[in-house]
DNA sequence: GTGTTATACATTAGATTCTTATGCATAACT
DNA sequence: AGTTATGCATAAGAATCTAATGTATAACAC
């Protein structure tokens, strides 16, 4: 698990992305698909994700659709036009800084030796 | 100039490589080094610069030295040997976060050519 | 048949941390 | 003489996360 304040500012690029990935999810699903994905390295919590899904929601970047799975509900959530371009630009921006990052801190050393050629 | 979000969090480790790659740094240079070496894409403010230079002190991993320029001074900081220690973490750690997001986002293409089979 | 775990939503008090503005002062440039 | 750069610092308010709590249904194990 990565120091909690590492993963701040991520959570909305984290949600439009896997949103861009699939046509819907529901937010129980997106804490598990993370938590799987990740190794178990990033966990949202309940706590910080529903918030959150009903601010993007209120921003008109995600639409919802309330499912009936027998007696229990299920609130899907969509993006809509809006929300799949930003999707697109927080995908792209976090890529850069994530570049910009490893340039500045200079001593992560790259994965594959890349012979750089003028 | 990335949303101010996603630099959240970093600051502390943006501090600590800067440190732990030059002897001491204060804290108009640190500002200063970062906005040249990110061509301006990272600008820390002082009001959010500051008090976490005074937390990381507080906290015992760094130590400062005020010099007097003429009639200024500036106050130099620098790695105390926790602080060195939990740089190279915190290091390590942003390296390893940065790939489980890239995976996460899926939004660069896997090394492997992967056939998904229905 | 009942205790535990998993599923599924949501809210809230408190803490942390950032933004924006302000304040003070020296020095350099024009 | 006025503007910009250097250099520190604090503070009110905003944003957002943590940890806890609440409610309820369903599955599974024994």
């Amino acid at each position: 698990m990565y120091s909690n304040e590492l993963i701040k500012g991520t959570l909305r690029t984290i949600i439009l992305s896997l949103l861009s990935n699939s046509a819907q999810m529901y937010g129980y699903e997106i804490t598990k698909h993370v938590k799987e994905q990740t190794e178990g390295k990033i966990q949202l919590t309940e706590g910080a994700l529903y918030p959150t899904l009903h601010k993007l929601e209120a921003d008109g970047l995600l639409q919802t659709e309330v499912v009936s799975i027998g007696k229990r509900q299920r609130k899907y959530y969509r993006l809509t036009p809006l929300g799949a371009k930003e999707a697109h630009v927080r995908i792209a921006e976090f890529s850069d800084f994530a570049e910009t990052m490893r340039r500045l801190l200079g001593s992560i050393p790259p994965k594959t030796h890349i012979q750089w050629q003028p």
